[in-house]
Formats: structure tokens, C-alpha cells, sequence
DNA sequence: TAATATAATCAAACCGGTTTGATTTTTGAT
DNA sequence: ATCAAAAATCAAACCGGTTTGATTATATTA
């Protein structure tokens, strides 16, 4: 009457109890088929539907969980909330998002998920640590990704690496460079593509060509060609697409002649890897599975029931595009 | 307790009665000094935290306001979502996604909202209808981004394309071209920015040149871009970024050298305008008070005692970058 | 000082579902 | 025909808050 349906109309309507029909609608005990079919065609009739807030009341289940995200202006990052969303929505859940530039923000906000209001959070933070983001959430859980201890989801970056030099060696480069990525160094190690890009030179006997581009950024690649130009390297192996776009946009304004002068791949395979001119040789990680995974491990803790996924590893992919080309002319 | 800490926990331990509690915390009643700061201090000792759910019940509240968007790995879309972030959260409302790429999800996502888990939503779902949405979302108030007929916003395209050619004419070019946007386009009416361009032209005495790029995609532009450059053309105006980015590719691969032999004006500011080299001269949307206008209009719908904004005229801005130059090579 | 207004608090109803113990009806077995 | 088990339904309690009408204590006014 007062504009909404409740389960009391409907069952004033057909003279049965409430319980009756939440009890049809749910199939939680047995209801006659009689019963029940006249329950469905009511709720279909008056247009019945069960109000979210008493409905949490007792399930204690919202069917959202919060995402923390620090900023969805990265292609990284707004790829990866599409794929959280794609593997939640086969649980039947939303994402509450929880855009936070500042920690400050953060607390807070975690500070109204707590209450209830989501199943669940995803932190996604890089500054906020998965013990801090578990504290801060009270009793709720909580999967901080790539960062959670159960069922571990490892990146195999020295694997793709070791597939990118592969790709380079196997087209004759033998002075291969490598601009290692500052924000895949992890707890004190190094970006483990540098590790391997040093394993690997030495097994092949060829001496390492290390560059530095601080901040990883379209600028820095473009600050540090000219070095990279002026030295014997045929190859290099920047620690982003970025940064390799840097390199790409002052080889250009020099008038250097892109793949021939040198092979260029990246990392992350993000947009601007099939913007620039040649497109980007890049290593994509398939974010389908990465993204499954961690929302499978939120699912478990979530509901127990829920299987626990396996430990999973991942290994990043390389794309080839034109940014990467044999090796013809030796100086 | 069985975990958390009610509202009737706070009252025993303090051994007065739930409403008193409610009051203090609500300020709804007068509640004495002296027991209002012992409820404060009781609440941080025992923690509690009003149940989500409960509160949702009784104030018909959610905080949340459901995001109907096609796909999250459009940077528009990520752009304006961010936006609709930053403003919703100035109101203290949380947003809950609702990525759907089939038209089917988005109405059982409707439906989902319509329980009374969010207390409006916002439509930017360009195959979804005002009126539609609306109709499926049954009571609960929604607005339709860009499309909504209270306050109405208007983003002047004519007018940012005037600025755009005005800044081409200024820097001494004779001979533009243009390629339309075909999303621009809407309900029969062409590209207003293509409207704009034949007056500007006709004013100045100016032959039209339109060239067209199928989709507006990358692709698209590199495929025109021989005709155009054939043409007498000094200068563009592309549809979009994307379309201009194809021109700058084919540009190169030829080593038809730009700025020099043509200034090419993109459109949305997209993140591939600074990737481009030369980086793209383009029209950029304010999304800040886009955002905040429309989510101000949505605002006003679920609570008529916050303001209806004004009606609000946007006129996109011109970032000059290096793809736009002084036409100083008359052929 | 009595009458009345105000302050402070309590108890109970309510929001709209789900869950559970009790009751009635039907079925099946002895 | 008798009794137990199963099926079907009901009534009431409950989830955890907010809201409201009633009650008591205190302050103000005539």
C-alpha cells in the first residue's frame, strides 16, 4: 500500500501465513504445489519483490563486496576491476567500489564496510598491507591482492622475462638491454626480470646493459634513449609499456628508424602498446585468470563452503607486434 | 556475544534503554551531558558499530547508489567514473558497479537495484533509455547520464570545434579538413562539430574538406589518412583521439613529417593524446562538473531537499600540444 | 504553592523479511 | 480401527536498529 509490496500482502492475498510464503519462495521447507503455484503467480501479480534490507537482516549476506582501488585512471587498474567484476558476477555479486587516493580515505571507508554493509573486501591497495587492511575491517574478510598468504597466486615475471629474451636472442640480437621496472621490486628483491635477464646473459656469456628510467614513465623512457641509443644495445627490454613508448617517441624525433635500429619490447601490454608506431612487442598477464583466482580465494573465506582454489602460477605472455624484428644489421 | 556488539549491549552495559542510546548518537532527542558522553565512551570501548542492515531497514537508506556503465576499459568511462566517485563521495555515498555489456544483464541488474539495495541509480548505458530505465527500475530514482530532462546539461560541441578552427585559422591555415565523429551523432542529427565546421568554413570563405573514418577508431584513421594527405589539406580535425592517432601512425610509417605538413587537432583528450608524438593538440570534456552536475541532479531526486542544480552549459577546452603548428609552408 | 512547561528517559511498536516450535491434516503401517 | 510418521501450514520470535507515546524528574511561571 504505502508503494511497496511486502511478503504480508502477499499473503493476505492468498490467506496463508508469511512463512508460507517465504517458505515457497525460498524451498526451504516443503510447501504443496498447489500452494506454491499460486504463491508464484501472486508475487508475479502484485509485483512482490523482497526487500534487500531485511533480507541482509537475516542472511547476513549483501551479495557486495568492497573494492579498494587507489585510482581508476590506470589502464592496469581498470582492467583488472573489469575482470574482478566479470568473475564475481558468476557469484552473483557487485562491487562496491572504494576509490581512495589517500590512506586517510581508505580507513574510512573500510570503516563503513565493516558495518556490515559488504560480504567481503578486495584491497588492492598497494600502500595498505593485508594484515593493516584485515585489522582495519574488523571481523569481515578480507583478500589483498597478489599480497594473501592462502592458496598463493605467484606472477612467474622471471619466466616472461626469460620468454621476451628468448624472442630477442632467437632473432639474432646479442647486445640486449634492459630498463628494469622499479614497482615490480617486491620486499627488497629487485624487479625479478632483472634477476633473470642477468641469469640469462650470463648463460649465454653476453655482458648485461643495465638502464634506469626513475619513476617508470613515458618521460623517464624518453629521458634515458639517447643513452640507450648511444650504446651498442640492438635490443632492449623496458620494464613497461611506458617507458618503451618514451623510447619510441625520441627515436622518432631523431629520425631513428624503428624496429630496424633497434627491437623494443615492453611489459603489461596496456593500451598505448598498439598506439605507438611500430605497435609494442609487449608481455601481457592474463588478467582472467589472476582475477578469478583472487576473488575465488575471497569466495572461500567468505563462505567456507566455497572451495579454496589451488595455488596458482602465472605466466606472463608475450605478444609480438612490430616493435621487434630480426636482427640485419650488424655495425 | 555471538561477535558483534549491538546497540542493546551499549544500553546493558551502561544500564539504560536502547532508545536512550540511539538518541545520543542520532541527537534526535535532548539526551543529558553527562549520559551522552558515557554512551560516546562506552561505544569506543565496547567498538560498536551500527548494523548496516538494521539502520537500511528503518531509515530506508542504503548509501549506495548503483552505476549502470557498458565497459570499464574505455578511458572515458573510467575517467567519468572516477569523477562520479569524487563527487558522489562528497555526499558520502559509496558507488556500486554495474558493468554489463549485454542490454539482459543490465535489466536483472535493475532488478537486483530495485530491491532497495541502492538509493538511486545512475544510467550511462548509451542503449538504455531514460524512459526504459526508469520503467525497469521500478520506484527508486534514476537519472540518465547526459540524457535526463531535469536541469538539463548541454555539452556546447559546436562550440568547442568554433575554438579548435579558430585556433588552426589563427596559426594561418586555409585548407581544413574535417572527419566526424559518428558517436557524436544523435537522434538523426549529425556531429555538431561537423555542423559547427561548414558554418565556420562558410563564414571564412573556406571550402569544405570531410573525410570519413568508419568506427572512430584507430584503424579507421590510418586507413583515410593517405586521402587526406593527398588532399590539399593543411590541417584536421578528427572526430576523436583515436581516429587522430591513426593519422600520426600513417604519418610516420610514410615520413611525412609532423607538425610541418599538417596540424592535426584530435578530440576527448584522451590518454593517447600525450602518447602520440607529436602529442596531440585536442578538446578536452571537463568531466569534473559534468560529474558533478549530474550526480547533483540525482541527488535531488532521491532526497527533493537537496538543491536541483542549475542547468549547465559545458564547452570543451582546447589543450594546445605539438601537433598543432604555424602553417608556414605554402605549397 | 500549585500548575505547567521542559528535560530526560523508558518501554514498546515497527521495519520486512527468515527461522523455528507447535499444530493440524494426511498418509501409511500394523 | 489405531497409532505413528510425514506433510503442510501457522503463529510467534527474532535480526538490530529507529521512532514514538508514555512516564518520571526537574525547572519555570503564575
Amino acid at each position: 500500500m504505502n508503494g511497496h509490496v511486502t511478503i504480508a500482502d502477499v499473503a493476505n492475498h492468498l490467506g496463508v501465513s508469511k512463512s508460507t510464503v517465504s517458505h515457497a519462495l525460498s524451498g526451504k521447507r516443503r510447501i504443496s504445489a498447489e500452494v506454491r503455484s499460486q504463491v508464484m503467480r501472486a508475487v508475479k501479480e502484485l509485483g512482490y519483490r523482497p526487500n534487500f534490507a531485511a533480507r541482509v537482516m537475516n542472511t547476513r549476506r549483501t551479495g557486495l563486496v568492497g573494492v579498494l582501488v587507489d585510482s581508476l585512471n590506470t589502464p592496469h587498474n581498470t582492467a583488472l576491476l573489469e575482470e574482478f567484476g566479470r568473475a564475481f558476477s558468476s557469484h552473483s555479486i557487485q562491487m562496491v567500489l572504494g576509490t581512495t587516493d589517500r590512506i586517510e580515505d581508505g580507513r574510512s571507508l573500510l570503516a563503513k564496510f565493516r558495518s556490515g554493509m559488504v560480504d567481503g573486501i578486495l584491497n588492492t591497495l598497494p600502500e595498505l598491507d593485508a594484515d593493516d587492511a584485515q585489522e582495519l575491517a574488523g571481523g569481515i574478510p578480507v583478500v589483498t591482492y597478489r599480497r594473501h598468504r592462502e592458496s598463493p597466486l605467484v606472477i612467474d615475471f622471471a619466466a616472461g622475462a626469460r620468454t621476451a629474451l628468448a624472442h630477442l636472442f632467437k632473432l639474432g640480437h646479442r647486445h640486449i638491454a634492459i630498463i628494469p621496472s622499479e614497482s615490480r621490486a617486491q620486499n627488497g628483491l629487485p624487479d625479478p626480470c632483472l634477476t633473470a635477464y642477468c641469469e640469462q646473459m650470463a648463460l649465454m656469456g653476453i655482458p648485461t646493459r643495465i638502464f634506469q628510467a626513475p619513476g617508470g614513465t613515458l618521460q623517464a623512457g624518453y629521458e634515458v634513449a639517447d643513452q640507450l641509443f648511444a650504446s651498442e644495445a640492438t635490443a632492449v627490454f623496458a620494464g613497461n609499456d611506458g617507458v618503451a613508448a618514451g623510447l619510441i617517441r625520441r627515436a622518432i624525433e631523431r629520425g631513428i628508424r624503428l624496429p630496424e635500429r633497434m627491437s623494443i619490447i615492453g611489459h603489461d601490454d596496456s593500451p598505448i602498446a598498439v598506439v605507438t608506431f611500430p605497435a609494442l612487442t609487449t608481455l601481457r598477464l592474463p588478467l582472467r585468470p589472476i582475477a578469478a583466482h583472487t576473488v575465488q580465494v575471497l569466495m572461500h573465506a567468505i563462505d567456507p563452503a566455497e572451495p579454496m582454489p589451488e595455488p596458482l602460477t602465472i605466466i606472463p605472455e608475450l605478444i609480438v607486434r612490430g616493435s621487434s624484428t630480426n636482427f640485419n644489421n650488424p655495425q
